[in-house]
DNA sequence: TATTAGCACTCCCATTCACAGAGTGCTAAA
DNA sequence: TTTAGCACTCTGTGAATGGGAGTGCTAATA
């Protein structure tokens, strides 16, 4: 198994790869990282790590450059150890904070602030909506059998859609319709309320029985079957770096981060693990990106679950992605605050 | 000026240079154009045509690109005469035509699908809000003095903010509040009631005139101050191009693109004309982009007016970008449907 | 036994050079 | 006014070259 040395080699050619980019020599571990030992005695390390698939050799005559498996040992010793606290810039914090009223809009934000401080691409996920409680339920009628459902919840977010019902509601039906669900369902969630309306509205109105089911449905489509929102920011900062001139593979990276249901994979794989969870190249293959790692992690804002993350390339700088991230985080979330946030009502 | 053999060259170039990208030599527009002519004629022709900046050669024994200059004979050329009907998969118009309910969700796929079919940047924006008539006002009480403040206008659009009143209100006084406002407002487009809230709501509800009196300047706010919305798809469709090969270059427009001010200038560029718009490279310096050429065009959908366009390379395929986009445009507007839409109700 | 210095070897990459090819401008003839 | 012919210019490509960085191996050393 490996050395403490080997483990010292693996850590300073990550460290070091990531910083430069290049092929890293034993000479340069030899000076940079460990003076006492000799370039020769390296070289015997790598050429073990290389046959452990840590390390490998772009050529012969060149120097190491880090496996996915040699990311994954370096991205777990940053997790054990304590991070440095990043250089943010307090007026971007503050920016943000300011935004936290609107989850939709600080998520914006918060994707397009952490791809221009990293470079990477910012993504953020609000969770289903069916555990946020309901705020208001209203049914309003557009035009022959359509009508607009209007669920307001908590933490200032709104769902609306607009819907055709299989026969025409008078305003005063949907009226009626909403003033039922309203008693039921206001100040509780969707997935409490959810059961018991189904039964008990179509009874209360039966003659619009076919389509309050329908309605039901609806809504139950657009707090269930669409669980999260996808944000995505700062995609252009990634254009700069080195990691991607390859443009036939970065078009295929940007093509799926316009499909929701690939952010959704994103999410699916990071939110089942607690806390922090970082992808490395293709951990993951389901994620279908191969060049990328991702960096993850969930939180709470507005009364919703939230996941936030980065994708960069997989020679990213973790430890200040993670720290950035973390930073991040923290400010959606409201610790370290001075100011009290608004306490909830009813 | 230019006689009608120098356009025929110009316009061969124009056409030419579209369809390969390459420097076009005076033998190809000799043996593929002017048949009649020789490859010797057209050197004069082309020596003049230089002079005259219409086309540009990028050393001396390389063939001649079209200017700016070329480009727009060339598109006022296009937009004169018809244009071929755009080979477009039925399936996606149709696609697009189911998906009209919902305006924000319509012009979020015209955008897709106008990159996709184009390769190039879909971009759509939605016009001011405050010509559109409003179906409901509400005030709704999130916590301590932070108000939600709900527009629903006409076409299923619905305006949201979270504002924060110098005074708490209880739900009541905003109950109140909303329904005065709805008095005078619903129906009416905020244009035409703006005038008479501002002084009337004040007076009848002095006791909380100063959270009156910001609330609505929020609602004008909500209304006018940003009166488009933006959407932008398709954008890893560029990627592929040679155009665009310049990672720099492109990374500035990536970013643009995420910028809804500058989104505001492409529109306003385009809106204050009739119908369709296109705009050559640097013709308005004004939109920073000078190696890109923009068709726009507006229309109006769900009772708003939008504007739909494309942004690609100065070389772009004028030709079928403008008969796409029409294609895009008529259906958003609901003409040549045989399924009526929904009337209109109160 | 583990480490190190020395050395020959490998491979990449930037530079140089020559050359074919495409296209021009000019001139003189039709 | 148009065209054929020709010398000239410039680019892009491919081969040849040399420097440089880094390796693996061996033999000497602690």
């Amino acid at each position: 198994m490996l050395t403490e040395r080997h483990l010292e080699v693996v850590l300073a050619v990550v460290y070091e790869y990531i910083k430069t980019g290049e092929p890293i020599g034993s000479r340069t571990i030899a000076r940079k990282f460990l003076r006492d030992r000799s370039a020769a005695t390296i070289r015997n390390e790598m050429a073990d790590l290389e046959e452990m698939e840590y390390l490998y050799q772009p050529h012969t005559s060149a120097g190491r450059i880090p496996t996915p498996k040699a990311y994954r040992v370096y991205v777990d010793a940053i997790l054990r150890r304590q991070r440095p606290f990043p250089s943010v810039s307090e007026g971007w914090i503050r920016e943000l904070r300011g935004r936290r009223k609107d989850v939709e809009e600080a998520l914006v934000y918060a994707t397009r602030l952490l791809g221009r401080i990293t470079s990477y691409i910012g993504v953020a996920a609000l969770g289903p909506a069916q555990e946020t409680v309901l705020q208001r339920v209203e049914f309003l009628r557009m035009g022959h059998s359509t009508v607009l459902v209007l669920l307001v919840l908590r933490g200032g977010l709104i769902h609306h859609k607009t819907v055709t019902l299989p026969c025409d509601m008078t305003q005063e039906a949907l009226d009626e319709l909403s003033r039922r669900v309203s008693t039921i369902a206001i100040g509780r969630s969707w997935a409490e309320v959810r059961g018991t309306l189904q039964s008990y509205v179509e009874d209360a109105l039966e003659r619009y029985a076919d389509s309050c089911r329908s309605a039901l449905k609806e809504m139950d489509g657009l707090l269930t079957e669409q669980p999260f929102q996808f944000f995505t920011g700062g995609t252009h900062n990634v254009l700069g770096l080195p990691d991607f001139s390859d443009l036939g593979r970065l078009q295929t990276i940007m093509a799926l981060l316009e499909e929701d249901e690939s952010i959704g994979k994103l999410v699916r794989n990071c939110s089942t693990e607690r806390g922090l969870c970082v992808t490395i190249g293709d951990e993951n293959p389901e994620l279908k990106m191969p060049d990328c790692s991702i960096v993850m992690a969930s939180t709470v804002t507005g009364g919703r679950k939230a996941v936030v993350g980065l994708i960069g390339p997989v020679r990213m700088d973790y430890e200040r992605s993670i720290s950035v991230l973390e930073r991040v985080l923290e400010t959606l979330a409201g610790k370290n605050e001075n100011v009290k946030s608004d306490e909830e009502v009813h």
